[in-house]
DNA sequence: CGTTTTATGCTATAGATTTGCACTATCAGT
DNA sequence: ACTGATAGTGCAAATCTATAGCATAAAACG
C-alpha cells in the first residue's frame, strides 16, 4: 500500500515509458496492503479496462526486472507481487494463509534476520532474502 | 543429506507402509545435500527404476503431510523437497541460484531469525517460517 | 480364499506462465 | 508531417508443474 508513491515518476526513474497499462498495474499493486497474484491483478483490471492477461504478465516481469515491484513465492503455485522496498517501504516478511491463499505483509520489526554472518561466508552473489511465514490467518481460524 | 537416517523406521514412525517407491524417494532426497524438485527426483529414479511421475508427486505429498520432508518454494515455478528438520537436521535457510536453478542448504548459523516478537503479536496460527536467499551461485558467477 | 484397503499406473485435465507472431502506437531524426 | 526504428499490446498456442479420475495391482485382514 502506498499513498506517497508517484507511479509515473517511478516509471520514468527507471527509464520506462509511461503507459496506461503500467500505471494501472502499479496502481493496483500499490493500492493494496498485501501482495496480489498475477491473476488477482488481471481480474481487478479487467473489470474496468480491456487488457490482456499476457500483457499483465509482461508488465509484471518488467517491473520486477526494474526493481519497482517484487515477486514473492507463496506457499502455493502462483507468484505474488508487491511494491518493492524503497524510501517509503522497509523490507519485510510475509504471511501466507494456507487455507484461503491470501498473503499479508508483516510488520518490518516483527521478524528480523541477521544476515551479517551470511554475507561474510557465502561465496556467491546475494540478491535478496525472502522470508515467508506459513500458517492459517485469523479469519480462517 | 543424511547418513544417519533409517528411512524405513522413519516411515513406520509416522504409520506409513514401507514401499519400495517411498524408500527410493526418501533415499534420493536424503542422499543429496541440497533440495530437489519433483522432476529431479523423478528423473533420478527413472534411470534405474520404472516409476510413474504421478506416483512421485503422490509420495512427496504424503511425506510432506507426515512431516518427513519439507516442501520449499524456490524462486522458480517448481517446488523443491528436502528432509524435514529433525534430530539430525536443524532448520536452516536455503539459497536459490536464479541462473542455474540449483538450491543449496545454508548453514543453520549463517542466517538466524528472531521470531519471538512475531509469535506475540501475530493473530493467526504459524506453522512454519521459510527463508530463501536468491542470487547467483559461485559456479555460475 | 474372498474382501477390503492401500499403492501404483495411465490418461486427461487444470492452472500459471511463456513464446511466437502479428498489429499498433510511439519516438527520433529528418 | 513523413519514415524507419523501437517499444507495447493482443491473441493463440505451447510449456511446465501439478492434480484428478479411474482402472489395476499389491498388501492386509478376517
Amino acid at each position: 500500500m502506498c499513498n506517497q508513491c508517484d507511479y509515473e515518476s517511478l516509471l520514468t526513474a527507471v527509464r520506462l515509458r509511461t503507459t496506461e497499462n503500467r500505471l494501472l498495474v502499479l496502481t493496483v499493486i500499490g493500492g493494496n496492503h498485501y501482495p496480489l497474484s498475477a491473476n488477482d491483478i488481471y481480474q481487478t483490471l479487467a473489470r474496468n479496462n480491456p487488457i490482456n492477461r499476457v500483457t499483465v504478465y509482461r508488465i509484471l516481469d518488467i517491473l520486477v526486472d526494474k526493481g519497482l515491484i517484487e515477486r514473492l513465492s507463496s506457499g502455493g503455485r502462483a507468484f505474488y507481487y508487491g511494491l518493492a522496498p524503497n524510501r517509503h517501504h522497509r523490507p519485510h516478511a510475509h504471511f501466507y494463509c494456507t487455507r484461503c491463499g491470501q498473503m499479508e505483509c508483516l510488520n518490518p520489526d516483527s521478524l528480523t534476520t541477521d544476515t551479517s554472518v551470511l554475507g561474510k561466508i557465502f561465496t556467491g552473489r546475494i540478491d535478496k532474502v525472502e522470508i515467508r511465514v506459513d500458517g492459517v490467518c485469523k479469519n480462517c481460524l
